[in-house]
RNA sequence: GCGCCUGUGGCUCAGUUGGAUAGAGCAACGGACUUCUAAUCCGUAGGUCGGGGGUUCGAAUCCCUCCAGGCGCGCCA
């Protein structure tokens, strides 16, 4: 990467520095560099606090004498001491010019790293259950998968996105039991109902009538009973109303862009997990308890003991879980599983992969638990027996027609066509931000104002500043940057704008490394008010000469690629018009 | 009760992994559109970084303790 050469270079010579003047080794790999608080005072920093205690000079000293010392390079123009602090400015235009052609060279792939390559990460993500549709903690969920898995792609990982899908159970048979009693044949076909949706109904149905009849609590487990036993009639059942919600699924995944290679059923793994139980059993890692159930004790790594086979055989969550993690190994050898689960499960996954250790498999300390917090609503929890859920589907569609009417305030000569593409992208754009711009770690407060809003710290703010520059690009008319000149650039909004643009690989990759697509938020914001703030200082159309006006189109189709960058790493579409 | 996570302007969040004067957005107030898209920009006001101890040249960041909130503590998933 140019970029990181270029930060060598200046390490390296401000470790030259220090050898010739104190006659002290200071390694450039240990130096880390920082920003100063105000540009006037810098580009780059090095304290020389850590310096002072070895060389038992007063940090100030140490400062002053090697800014005195640093030699000019193509690099860094002046060196300045302030403080503690050897603060150094770069050559702006030598600094301008490699960041941009760096940019244009790159294109799409500005920003990747090859330091994944030759690895495969595995990152498990949305796993929905089979008896109600998609609601507004799956699409935290399905944001914060997709944006990993394309921050890990940039990086050169070969990724594969698995959808793990809870598709047996009680509550599977407690939608198909409502179904047989009150469904009266009825279909998405018949209905005009979303599959997902017309399964659900039958699951909220059934905790209503529950409540005046407590014995459906046991039909739907004797139903459990009679799809554990193969009987065909319910396995018919169970595979029709699976189908329906498939379809369902399918239909909001390809809406909001989020793909899988590869699909996964518990229906499937559950026995596999069991045979590893069995296993385990005979090893002697896991025990049988006198009424027959296999157990481990994991009190002397700071748990619980924990079931892994009922008395009667049959397998619990975690039984189906250290299945399917072997499986995974088995069908693509990661060198790193993800699993994006909200962290309500940290124990759960805590005890899997010590289980997974003991029980020897070496790629067990590749497996991860991407925690993330709950999405908490105004009147507090969601809970989907209480219809308190805020349904994925209505969501997209009000944050759809919200982005229409946006539109039509502002402009009038999209033609239906266009204004449906957009409004869709820009509602998605707005709700996808949204979600992802909080930590992953935190709980997120769903304020339904914010969450639709389109101006401030958002999506399409983004959006608009990407749309605003190809308006300005397709205006330009026919593009050459074959004869460039851009030392003409170098004005304070042109010089920050580049400084944005040099600085947003390394949040990539600290985002990718932290599972965090925040950081790519964060920095796609900043990208965007520098650019604002240019477009008020400066003409780029109407430049004050054709150099110039040919350097600046050059400096925000850049601009425009790290933003379009930006976005497509969080999984939002950057319209060219809006 | 025990365990994990969180606590930063009225609200929602950042904070370069221990560094300079703690930054954004929303809300409030005051400005800027005959000028490349005002989904924008500029300004004003608003903070004992939950409280208290400690560690050191230096703490929102690390340690201890207390307080508040979230989640977990099925042979549910």
């Amino acid at each position: 990467m140019v970029f990181q050469e270029h930060q060598k270079k200046i390490t390296e010579q401000i470790s030259t520095a220090i050898k010739e003047e104190f006659q002290q080794d200071f390694p450039h790999e240990s130096m880390r560099l920082e920003t100063p608080p105000d540009q006037e005072m810098g580009d780059l920093a090095f304290p020389c606090f850590p310096l002072a205690k070895i060389l038992k000079l007063p940090p100030p000293k140490i400062a002053a004498r090697l800014a005195d010392r640093m030699a000019s390079s193509p690099e860094i123009e002046k060196a300045a001491a302030h403080g503690g602090y050897l603060n150094l400015f770069y050559n702006k235009s030598g600094f301008i010019e490699m960041t941009l052609r760096e940019i244009h060279e790159k294109r799409d792939a500005y920003g990747n790293t090859a330091i994944g390559n030759g690895q495969t990460i595995l990152i498990e993500y949305s796993s929905p259950n089979t008896n109600k549709p998609l609601h507004l903690g799956h699409l935290r969920n399905n944001t914060l998968g997709m944006a990993s898995a394309n921050l890990l792609d940039a990086m050169g990982y070969r990724v594969i996105k698995v959808n793990l899908v809870n598709d047996r159970g009680v509550h599977i048979c407690k939608s198909m039991l409502a179904y047989q009693k009150w469904g009266g044949g009825e279909t998405p076909e018949s209905t005009g109902t979303k599959g997902d949706h017309l399964a659900g109904k039958y699951y909220v149905l059934f905790e209503t009538k529950l409540k005046e009849n407590p014995d459906l609590e046991e039909e739907a487990q004797a139903l459990l009973h009679k799809w554990e036993s193969g009987d065909e009639e319910t396995l018919s059942l169970w595979r029709r109303m699976n189908e329906w919600v498939y379809q369902g699924f399918r239909k909001t995944y390809s809406r909001m862009g989020t793909a899988f290679d590869k699909w996964y059923f518990e229906s499937d793994t559950y026995r596999l997990g069991k045979k590893l139980v069995l296993e385990g059993l005979g090893k002697g890692i896991f025990y049988r308890r006198e009424d027959g159930a296999v157990e481990i004790d994991l009190t002397g790594h700071g748990f619980d003991k924990k079931v892994l086979l009922r008395p009667n055989g049959t397998a619990v969550y975690m039984t189906q879980d250290l299945g399917t993690a072997k499986l995974k190994y088995e069908d693509y050898a990661f060198s790193r599983s993800l699993y994006v689960v909200a962290n309500e499960q940290d124990y759960h996954f805590n005890v899997l992969f010590k289980i997974l250790e003991l029980l020897g498999f070496e790629w067990a300390k590749g497996c991860v638990h991407l925690s993330y917090g709950m999405v908490e609503l105004p009147e507090g929890k969601m809970k989907s027996r209480e219809g308190t859920v805020v349904d994925a589907d209505d969501l997209l569609d009000e944050l759809k027609s919200l982005a229409r009417e946006a539109i039509l305030e502002r402009r009038s000569d999209f033609e239906e066509g266009e204004l449906e593409r957009r409004a869709e992208e820009i509602g998605q754009g707005a709700l996808k931000f949204y979600l992802l711009k909080v930590n992953p770690r935190n709980n997120i407060q769903f304020n339904p104002k914010e969450a639709i809003a389109f101006e401030g710290a958002t999506g399409p703010y983004i959006q608009y500043s990407h749309a605003r520059i190809q308006s300005i690009l397709r205006k330009a008319g026919d593009l050459s940057f074959d004869s460039l000149d851009l030392s003409a650039l170098g004005n304070k909004e042109e010089f920050s704008l580049a400084r944005q643009l040099y600085n947003f690989p390394m949040e990539i990759q600290k985002a990718a490394e932290e599972y965090n697509p925040a950081r790519v938020c964060e920095a796609a914001l900043q990208i965007a008010r520098e650019l604002s703030k240019f477009y008020k200082e400066r003409q780029v159309l109407k430049a004050e000469s054709d150099e110039l006006r040919t350097a600046r189109l050059f400096l925000i189709h850049c601009v425009a690629l790290a933003l379009k960058k930006a976005l497509t790493l969080l999984g939002i579409q950057a319209p060219d018009r809006m």
